[in-house]
DNA sequence: AGATTCGGCGT
DNA sequence: ACGCCGAATCT
């Protein structure tokens, strides 16, 4: 009873807590359980129950029951996945529920599945003509973006970006990442050139002269110097990718042939 | 009854 | 060797 420490766990949402225990006696002395708690008190036992209970909410595959942490690398399912039937059936025929539904895009690990209505008797579907053009946005809805990172399944938060100087914000929030997020999203959301605020007035008073549809930055011009830095990057990028793929690609020779002398 | 604990089967 | 879960034991 004494050794015995609940503690937070990262991959799960907030409010879980994971225990292990100690075995004190008997052959297995010395090994541990590991146990987790709902943050409604429930105690689970096994990775199958964990999965049963949050069923399409969280996607276990890469998650280590022992450990509490995800393990990207541990992806290593049957092997050659992924290549055959995306959608279709596992081994014993059942389908596969981890994919079966499309999961929201939340940030979060506390995914909630897309209800999925099949028929909509007497409705008739409309399509949205608003959808493609400019649908209404409040105004500075950028500064939410603030604080954002990326980060992988292991909760490591990536590298962050930085902006070249000369590149200013406009608007009531100057913080850097918040301009980041405003021209990423430009990038992303809009076909038409990206400018910045070309009026001087908007500088003034943006409340009122901002162009909406231009991200939260002054005008800035790009001189052939970025285009050369730019292009450096997309090199150095492209190179670094293909050191990879051909270090996987070793490995995974490397592997066959183990498996193969294995079998012989 | 519910919680705790270790055994032991299956992989 | 280990994950998972049954069931004996404990409270």
């Amino acid at each position: 009873m004494m050794e015995r420490k609940k503690t937070d766990c990262p991959a799960l949402p907030p409010g879980w807590k994971k225990e292990e225990v100690i075995r004190k006696s008997g052959l297995s002395a010395g090994k541990s359980d590991v146990y987790y708690y709902s943050p409604s008190g429930k105690k689970f036992r096994s990775k199958p129950q964990l999965s049963r209970y949050l069923g399409n909410t969280v996607d276990l595959a890469c998650f280590d029951f022992r450990t509490g942490k995800m393990m990207p690398g541990k992806l290593q399912k049957n092997k050659q996945r992924l290549r055959h039937e995306p959608f279709s059936l596992t081994k014993g025929g059942k389908l596969d529920l981890n994919t079966t539904l499309p999961i929201r895009q939340t940030a979060s690990i506390f995914k909630q599945p897309v209800t999925k209505v099949t028929s909509h008797p007497g409705n008739k579907v409309r399509t949205d003509p608003q959808k493609g053009t400019e649908q209404p946005r409040q105004l500075f809805w950028e500064r939410r973006l603030k604080g954002l990172r990326s980060s992988d399944v292991t909760e490591e938060v990536l590298r962050t970006m930085n902006l070249p100087k000369g590149l200013q914000s406009v608007g009531p929030d100057s913080s850097d990442d918040t301009l980041l997020s405003a021209i990423a999203s430009a990038l992303h959301m809009s076909s038409a050139p990206i400018t910045g605020q070309t009026s001087v007035a908007a500088e003034k008073n943006p409340a009122i002269w901002l162009n909406t549809s231009q991200p939260l930055c002054k005008a800035f011009t790009i001189t052939d110097e970025h285009i050369r830095e730019q292009e450096l990057k997309v090199y150095q990028a492209r190179r670094s990718l293909e050191e990879a793929l051909t270090a996987d690609g070793l490995a995974r020779a490397t592997e066959n042939s183990g498996e193969q002398l294995k079998s012989a």
